[in-house]
DNA sequence: ATATTTGGTTTATAAAATAAACTGGTTTAT
DNA sequence: ATAAACCAGTTTATTTTATAAACCAAATAT
């Protein structure tokens, strides 16, 4: 149960999302993954797949470097030390939904 | 790994919302809870649980109970086994995404 | 009696996810 | 060399979702 008394933590909404939390998740395996790959992986469509790395840059759980792959633009994504560690702390908060240890 | 060779299971999006998951939470421990319960629990407003539970009862993973305690109306909600299995698989897709053995 | 609280519901607003359309460029076929 | 198709994305529009604000009827307190 969380310090708090409370029953629940509340959950990192920029993590909670199917989508950015599939990203996060390959790329704390990974390091770092580019748009295409992710988009593969995910499933997810370019248009969604943007946004959403959009808000990950934002919040600083990613940095997102362009260039080129031989002629064609890419765009490499990477978890910084602050997504790991708010991964680390939705996961925590997670568990307070879901571990039978709560009930 | 999911069985599909896809990285991650879909989320059940009825039940990927911070309060919708709180309140199967509380009802999978308690089997079934009233609305004062429910919301001095989870600290959520009168008006956003009551729309909740509306959908969790639309899905079927609650039941939704009308009656009086004394005088005073009185909503009891109660798991359903859909609810129950619903859950359960929620938390395994969710295990696709954090999990350490899928990194 | 009237003011306040309880237990909600309904309606409106804000935020999020998703999809559709578009851009800028590259490769392939003619 | 031009056109058609494709790639890697972005931007804008639409739909869905979550949240908050306003409201209501009945009960309780003053």
């Amino acid at each position: 149960m969380p310090e708090n008394g409370k029953l629940f933590k509340p959950l990192d909404p920029l993590l909670h999302s199917e989508l950015r939390l599939a990203v996060m998740s390959i790329l704390l395996d990974a390091g770092s993954a580019d748009f295409v790959y992710l988009k593969a992986e995910t499933g997810a469509t370019s248009g969604n797949l943007s946004v959403q790395l959009d808000k990950l840059q934002q919040a600083g759980y990613i940095e997102v470097t362009k260039g080129f792959k031989g002629k064609m633009p890419q765009t490499v994504c990477s978890i910084t030390d602050k997504g790991r560690d708010a991964f680390a702390s939705y996961v925590e908060a997670l568990r307070s939904y879901i571990s039978s240890d709560n009930r």
